[in-house]
Order: C-alpha cells, then sequence, then structure tokens
DNA sequence: GTTATACCTACTAAATATATAGGTTTAATG
DNA sequence: CATTAAACCTATATATTTAGTAGGTATAAC
C-alpha cells in the first residue's frame, strides 16, 4: 500500500540518531536500538546496509560503532531510503523493464517512471540536517511551553 | 518497499479500460480482465472497491457491466489508487496519528505528513484522459513507426 | 587472553498480498 | 417463467515479504 517498510524507517531514525552525535565519538548499535526503540537484532542487519552504500563507517572492536562518513547536510533522506529498502520503484518495471514485453509501448509505465522520479526528488529534497534542525527546534519550542 | 501492489496497479488498468470505452455500453468485468491481462477472479475484488468510492457504477444481470460514472478527465490516479488499496500513508502515523504517543512531538512524523500530502499532489496530478491521451498518442506513433 | 564490539548466516513467525472456489442475487430474453 | 448472463459475496488457500531471533565469527582495545 505504498508504505514504507519498517526498514526503511528504522534506517532513518538510526541516521537522525547519529546525525544528532555527528563529529563525537562512535555510537554503539546497541545504544542507537535503546535510543530509538528498535530491536538491536533487527537493526543488525539495517545499518550493514546502510553502510554499503557509504553514507555510515564503522569501527569494529572495542570502543567501535557507527559514524556518518559526511555532514548531514550532505545526507538526504532519499539516500537513507534507498539504501534501507533497495532501489525506490513505485512498481517494478521502472527499475526492471524487462519484467514486462510490454515496455516499450506501455504508456503506464512512462507515468509511473515521471512519478517515481517526482518522489525521488521529494525525498532528496530533505537532508538529514533538515530533519535534526526540525528536531531541535521542536524540542526547544516544547521546553518553552513547558515552562510556561 | 513503497511499492504499489497489484491492487493499485489492475485498479488504474481497469479504469484506463473503462476510459477508453467511456460513453459505449458497460464493460464486462470479464472483458477489462483479458485485456489487461488481469486475474477474472481476482479483479471481481478490486472493481467494487473502486465502485464503493463512486468512481465507476455497475449494472447488474445480463447485458450488465461496468461504467464510469464521470468523464475520464474528472477522475485523477490518486482517486484511483485511494479507492483500490486504501488511504496512501507512506508510513501508518500519518494516516492515524493515535498509533503512536509520541505524535505531538515526532518530527519524523511532521515530516512524512508533508512528504505524503506531496506525493498526494503528483498522483492527483495525473487524470485518465490524460493516460488516455498518451496511449492513443503512442498507438498512433507506434503505427507510424511500423509502417514506415 | 578477555572483553566489547561489528559482522555474518540461517532460521522462524507473522503479516500481507494474491489469488481461487463456490455459491447468491439481479435482470434481460426467448 | 425458465434460462442465462452478469455482478456480488464469503470463505479458503497459497505465496511472498516483513520482521525478528539465534548463534556464531572476526576484529580491535586493554
Amino acid at each position: 500500500m505504498m508504505k514504507l517498510s519498517t526498514k526503511g524507517r528504522y534506517g532513518v531514525r538510526a541516521m537522525i540518531e547519529l546525525a544528532l552525535n555527528y563529529g563525537g565519538k562512535p555510537l554503539l548499535l546497541k545504544d542507537i536500538a535503546v535510543r530509538q526503540q528498535i530491536s538491536e537484532g533487527y537493526l543488525e542487519h539495517i545499518l550493514p546496509l546502510i553502510k554499503k552504500e557509504g553514507l555510515v563507517g564503522a569501527i569494529r572492536g572495542a570502543n567501535g560503532g557507527y559514524f556518518l562518513t559526511k555532514p548531514p547536510i550532505e545526507i538526504t533522506l532519499g539516500e537513507i531510503i534507498y539504501a534501507s529498502e533497495g532501489r525506490l520503484a513505485i512498481v517494478d518495471c521502472v527499475a526492471n523493464a524487462d519484467i514486462c514485453e510490454r515496455n516499450k509501448e506501455c504508456v503506464a509505465r512512462d507515468m509511473w517512471c515521471e512519478i517515481n522520479d517526482k518522489i525521488t526528488a521529494i525525498l532528496d529534497s530533505f537532508t538529514l540536517q533538515d530533519i535534526v534542525e526540525r528536531e531541535l527546534k521542536k524540542s526547544d519550542h516544547l521546553a518553552a511551553v513547558y515552562y510556561i
């Protein structure tokens, strides 16, 4: 139903946590899982996917952990989702024309491709930094409200 | 993976068929299924969903069939997808804030809502007529090419 | 060499998607 | 008014995907 799976959502949430920690010591997968209330074992499947796309790096062994490989402003939501759950394709034939022999004359496919491009553009218009800034702004605001 | 299910795709394809037939006699579900290569039994689940949203009407009994209730230009892709597979919600909390008690302070949710609105707007920017016009234009063009 | 960490593989359970089957209701028609 | 053609409805079955668990391996610090 055009829904992001938990893989994508967890990936985004883990990245928010890493962005909040950007510049600091590597963050333990375990800590990310606890802070974001994600099953640790499941997150062990997701972070490596994001690492494979180069958005995060990891240090193994004691004092290890995960970190962003570039500033949050250079990482888009689209990239995170792509890394976490594979190519964003509203319908399969967008990514894989061959699966349908009608791909040459299919107007539906042309349309889906256009739509896909537009959705991708939307997702790429949000950077991790945008999200974190919202986070900080909102928690400031909430704090202010609570103290009235 | 942010994919439309076959329900949505089949729904759209069935509607294209009905649009091509707009103004004519009611079209049999069976014929739609054959022309669009959709399992007849499965389509029997989908068309009623679209009917419930009022996009199509049906006549029962002999000489019955399905038809559009309004001109193709007044029917958007978003409406068809909504009718076929329910509310478009990139993540559940967009449609249903209550499922998460953090909904008030969650910046992620704010963002998902924005994205959802934008995607909906994209889908609503395509009408059935647009699609059919493309279809006709393309088949003209293909015919021309084949006859060279 | 012990400990803390990322990493890897296989398995499992649950949910969802994709149908199929069989019967019921409605309306036209000879 | 019986037959037929169609939409409509409900239950069941199968396949696929999602989400998670378990258990072990590799690596690095101390």
